[in-house]
DNA sequence: TGACTTTTCAAACATGCGTTTTAAACTAGT
DNA sequence: ACTAGTTTAAAACGCATGTTTGAAAAGTCA
């Protein structure tokens, strides 16, 4: 009928995927039923077992989906002539809009947020082909700014404090919503929260460049300190 | 066996409590039976309903229960004649050691955190009894480091960054497992761990207040140089 | 002890789930 | 039009779950 044109070019097996995806993300695999999937899908039962042999591997098949989509919607590494400071301004802007913009497929990265909380296999598969070489690249703008060397643990500690400061907005949300309600979560008031999180973080690592940089063969790698004035 | 010297003076009620809270800690409220709690409880499986009517109820009460025992074991507000950056510490290591803690109910704010991010009711009464407060807390500390005016949202941004990178590593601590396996968490690393966040925040706050903190009474300490947008 | 309440127990009940089955509808090649 | 292969459809199966039941057991107080 008439709700065919909903999903244009939309066979059964992308109707599926959506239609899971969305329910997966909204109530986790364990409380999502295939009844409510292929409901909302307007497919049968049976489509599920047909096209994915069971529910987990609808599940599988969603996750691949939703992480070529995320990679693809909000590139996380920016321009690399731009200053550290821009660069890490863009890591944290990307991946902040990732979690939580509201843009369509927003289902996306919460279902992500899910497997960090919740790991099954899919996780693993995830750190592999994404995760890796993204805290990869916010290291390398850590260590720009820092000076620190490359085995220097603090790399990684201030990478995961920049990422902390991210996530929290997505796994603490509903906290975020009760204790703040003046704070939004339009784009502008992302842009925002982006820009907060960059400062507080640079200046954390400005700090670690001024007094801190002292290991290894200290092989300052880009301007730690232009940005100081 | 001596099962039941593990349990000391564990009426039903009691083992059911327990119990139900590490299940329910461990597999979510949806994913838990009745039965694994029963099991592990070695009680009836009619025991459930008898006391607290239903899954639901028991849970709610497990839920307050956690609340009780978390706040009690690690106080989050330290000496007020410490230093801002003491009290900073203090906040730190007291929430990374509640919600990381191998100790022996450890399961408490694991609990908590399933909730921040699949809210249910009891979230709401968290967030009014305990939540709240502590955010206060924490805010207080930033205010007084930073020499911010009270309504200025920098505070608010600031308190969640530094609370957004201790709960990174329970949230997301699947993930931090995977990637750098040489982070263990036992309480030695876990001392590093709020060493660490808490030098990043303090020098982050300390550098709101060197050029930020012309609000209200307005105490510029220092040259107050403006940076780009 | 004996009546009465509280607590425990094993079994059964009703429901919703993932999955399977069987057949009908559709598609394409000849 | 016929047939073979693919996709969809409806119903049913088997199972696990939350909940209820009715009686036995334990506890309480006279």
């Amino acid at each position: 009928m008439g709700t065919k044109a909903l999903h244009p070019a939309a066979d059964t097996e992308n109707r599926l995927l959506e239609s899971a995806g969305e329910v997966f993300a909204e109530k986790g695999f364990r409380a999502t039923t295939i009844r409510d999937i292929i409901r909302r899908a307007r497919a049968n039962i049976a489509a599920v077992n047909y096209h994915y042999g069971d529910k987990q591997g609808l599940y599988t098949a969603v996750f691949r989906y939703a992480r070529k989509c995320c990679e693809e919607q909000f590139p996380v590494d920016g321009d690399a002539g731009a200053t550290p400071r821009e660069r890490l301004h863009t890591f944290v802007r990307s991946l902040l809009l990732r979690i939580l913009d509201h843009g369509r497929p927003a289902w996306h990265w919460q279902l992500m947020a899910r497997e960090m909380m919740e790991p099954t296999a899919a996780l693993d598969e995830m750190v592999e082909q994404s995760i890796k070489r993204e805290f990869a690249i916010i290291s390398g703008i850590v260590a720009d700014m820092t000076g620190l060397g490359d085995s220097d643990p603090r790399i990684r500690l201030s990478a995961s404090s920049i990422i902390g400061q991210v996530l929290f907005y997505r796994h603490a949300q509903a906290v975020v919503i009760r204790l703040h309600p003046e704070q939004q979560f339009s784009r502008k008031d992302l842009e925002e929260l982006a820009l907060h999180i960059t400062d507080f973080s640079a200046c954390a690592l400005e700090a670690i460049a001024r007094h801190g940089a002292v290991k290894k063969t200290g092989k300052p790698r880009g301007a730690a300190r232009e940005r100081l004035g």
